[in-house]
DNA sequence: GTTGTATACATAGATATCTTAATATAGGAT
DNA sequence: ATCCTATATTAAGATATCTATGTATACAAC
């Protein structure tokens, strides 16, 4: 089997995930998954800095997660790609599923503890 | 609106994603939603050495990615849960989008060009 | 012992994050 | 027009974390 070196679509993708691979970018996501939002909702929302919100918002962008629109002195941030919020849904899917095993293994951990 | 700090399970899953952000973990995810492989299968169809292997497989079973069992002296490593293989998906879905994008803007960006 | 995996380092270089400050930009008032 | 204010972005700097790479070693099964 050919050895295939980590080419630039890889790359791009790995890109991607990093956009989403931050605390802070996550619950942006989520709100405006639930509709297009202003800088100071998110911020109010979000309950942190405007230079900081700016800048997830950058990074964001960068990745062409979320689209920017004018409106009046204000800037509305979306979802660039409806497929973005069903994405969120599966990765929430892949986290319950995680913590019924946790959920499980705990229950378990816990009746090996009563019989010892 | 009350704002909420980033809390131990946004956390989480900008863990589980910073997992993904990695194009060899890429590589390795795409590979293992073909079905296992042992590291060794990985090694080969990767082309890298061993230990650094060895180590991204560490990430991704630090992060309930991938799951290990043993095969005699080899080791054979699995996704954890088939929901990652529909992840992947819907991101490639994604990454299509993105380039459908990009492809329309050139087109675009031609037309002008030519037009001019 | 051998083989297949995993971990432990070390180190150099690159990235990311937050804070503070400075800089745009749009709209309204004078 | 000019100034002012609100909104948003960018820049600069310090700090911390991550990454790549290689080597070496430890472990576990046979």
């Amino acid at each position: 089997m050919p050895a295939s070196l980590p080419g630039p679509l890889q790359v791009f993708k790995a890109e991607f995930f990093k956009a989403l691979a931050h605390p802070l970018r996550i619950r942006m996501l989520e709100v405006l998954a639930g509709g297009g939002r202003t800088v100071q909702e998110l911020q109010d929302a979000l309950g942190v800095e405007q230079p900081v919100v700016s800048q997830q918002l950058a990074v964001l962008r960068a990745k062409n997660v979320v689209a920017a629109s004018k409106e009046g002195t204000a800037v509305r941030y979306a979802l660039r790609d409806p497929a973005v919020r069903e994405l969120l849904a599966v990765a929430r899917q892949i986290f319950n599923n995680q913590f019924i095993g946790t959920q499980t293994m705990l229950r378990e951990l816990r009746r090996e503890t009563r019989r010892r």
